[in-house]
DNA sequence: CCTACCGATCGGTAGG
DNA sequence: CCTACCGATCGGTAGG
């Protein structure tokens, strides 16, 4: 084999073990995620899986990259780009992100919720790594309600935290309704929630300062 | 010793073993509580953790059930007797619940919420029993909704599920903030959204049917 | 409640 | 990427 070719397949067979990783980690989180159950179910031996990453810590961080791309090429890589900013993007990237765990892309519904409930409680880079993603999110969300509040699609006083904060709730809760009690009505009550906090401005429902 | 000695004793043993197991279990999940672990923090041997138990699952059950009378004496026992039923009950509730996690009992915050991140990718007895310790829950906040609809406190037309879908949420949200990102602003936001779910019924912002 | 032990599995390494 | 191995720890048991 030739050297491009070795570097090409190493390359596939280390996507292969994210991708797993990613849906096992959904299901029974990051630590129970395990070197020999990762080697068993793709055929591997251990030291083939571990000789791509080094510890389990690195596999984990590698896992954590792959759970922010494919949330990204799966939510705001779905607003179409003609929608204007402001209000309307907000609104479809919330419909994106409703959509995204309805369809169940990961077996144990959203990665870095389940990663966020595990991790909250202990120390590390792991922990570090779930921490900034969860605040690059929330800078995201930020941008697009200042964004909708510039346009005077949002009240002047929107206090922006706290709608953000709400928000996050409304999909906390959609994953827990989902993976918990498989409660196919959820999604519908977080389109409802929704529509109340982002849908009917001009009734005064936005969350606002004080 | 005597007989009446040792059983008083082996009952305050396991008290201990579960008393401990709780805090543990908020900050590792249910599975990284392990025996050896709590053998050595407590003293004792792996044998006499185990013996008052028999298996682990029967120890994460014991947990379970500690946990949900320490939820029931932190929360619904701490709302005044001579509160009237119906909206200001379900406020009282609303804020004892809040004031529970402000408090953080527990030092990897709400036992249930952690537990159902980390089983409700799974299957077996114990994901069961946090499935009906949320369901019980849920059925409680549901009979102080009906109330506050009867008392005409809410309206007629109320969404039961949906209201507690949001306020579920919310502490979801809470918890996530407090936990994840240790934000001390988190318990007011809570109470601003919950003052925007139940706290101004003529303003028409009550969830409601469709 | 203890000591002493079981097989299985953990993350990781050596050497190829 | 493999085989073969390391010490540590897992849940659990025997016997007292």
């Amino acid at each position: 084999m030739s050297p491009r070719k070795s570097v090409a397949e190493a390359r596939h067979t280390r996507q292969r073990i994210v991708d797993r990783s990613m849906e096992i980690a959904s299901l029974e989180g990051l630590e129970g995620l395990t070197i020999g159950r990762l080697a068993s179910e793709l055929g591997m031996s251990k030291a083939g899986v571990l000789g791509h990453f080094g510890t389990k810590e690195s596999l984990q961080l590698a896992v954590i990259d792959a759970a922010a791309e494919l949330f990204a090429r799966q939510v705001p890589q779905q607003v179409p780009d003609h929608l204007p900013p402001g209000l309307p993007r907000l609104r479809a990237l919330c419909e994106a992100w409703v959509a995204y765990l309805e369809r169940e892309v990961l077996p144990g519904g959203c990665f870095f919720t389940a990663a966020a409930a595990e991790f909250d409680g202990r120390g590390g880079p792991v922990r570090d790594a779930i921490v900034g993603m969860h605040a690059l999110w929330q800078r995201d969300l930020r941008l697009h309600i200042r964004r909708a509040v510039s346009t005077g699609e949002l009240p002047p006083d929107t206090d922006a935290d706290q709608l953000i904060y709400e928000l996050i709730g409304i999909m906390l809760a959609l994953n827990h309704y989902l993976q918990l009690h498989h409660d196919r009505s959820a999604p519908a009550r977080t389109r409802r929630a929704l529509h109340r906090l982002l849908g009917v401005f001009d009734r005064g429902q936005i969350a606002r300062g004080s």
